[in-house]
DNA sequence: TATGAGATCAACT
DNA sequence: GTTGATCTCATAC
């Protein structure tokens, strides 16, 4: 753990396609809770099925502001989804954390949870963010490379599989959506 | 195993 | 009034 390399908003600072797979592996922590990242998505604001496309309201903005920040969402009235803003300020894309390997903290989100079964304590982004206490009020807006949050970079190149995002209705056929081969924690199983 | 509804709120038409 | 980057539980096969 105290070898790994903290990630800065340089790295954020690129393209979401480039940004999106080279965080497949990463170990994400909240207070020292997570795991490592074992599936994401890419959103950019040319894509219709981002919240940034057709232009910035009051819910996206720290979607158009500097990369490097936490962007959090209610979503379905319920959950909370956390993303990473990407690219240089303006260009409102950003990563979308929808799974990640648990592996630090495991009884803190349990006990948030309300569940022992590890594999659904993250495998889904409204399930990360519950186990990770990921809230809009405390995370919104706030930069990754300070406390709580700690993004460590990977030491080994996972093997990566690519794919169709999941539960939007517009450019469905986009495959931006990037996980672990063979992970048992993705919240969706890759098409072959 | 598979499908369906409910929860619950902000953006959008 | 409808939809959405979702999850859980109930009911049906």
């Amino acid at each position: 753990m105290a070898k790994a390399q903290q990630l800065k908003p340089a790295f954020f600072a690129r393209s979401v396609h480039r940004v999106a797979p080279e965080l497949i592996g990463a170990t994400l922590l909240v207070d020292g809770v997570g795991g490592v990242i074992a599936e994401v998505e890419a959103y950019h604001h040319t894509d219709p099925a981002a919240h940034s496309f057709g232009g910035q309201t009051e819910r996206n903005a720290v979607m158009f502001g500097p990369p490097g920040f936490a962007y959090v969402y209610r979503s379905y009235g319920i959950h909370w989804c956390l993303n990473f803003v990407c690219e240089p300020e303006g260009s409102a894309s950003a990563v979308l954390i929808r799974a990640i390997e648990p592996t630090e903290g495991l009884a803190v989100m349990r006990r948030r949870r309300g569940l022992k079964e590890e594999r659904l304590l993250c495998s889904g982004p409204g399930r990360l963010a519950q186990a990770l206490g990921v809230t809009h009020a405390k995370h919104n807006a706030k930069r990754l490379d300070r406390a709580p949050f700690q993004i460590l970079a990977r030491e080994s190149k996972p093997e990566l599989v690519a794919g169709p995002r999941i539960g939007i209705s517009k450019a469905i056929e986009l495959p931006w959506r990037y996980g672990i081969k063979g992970s048992h924690y993705l919240s969706k199983p890759f098409p072959i």
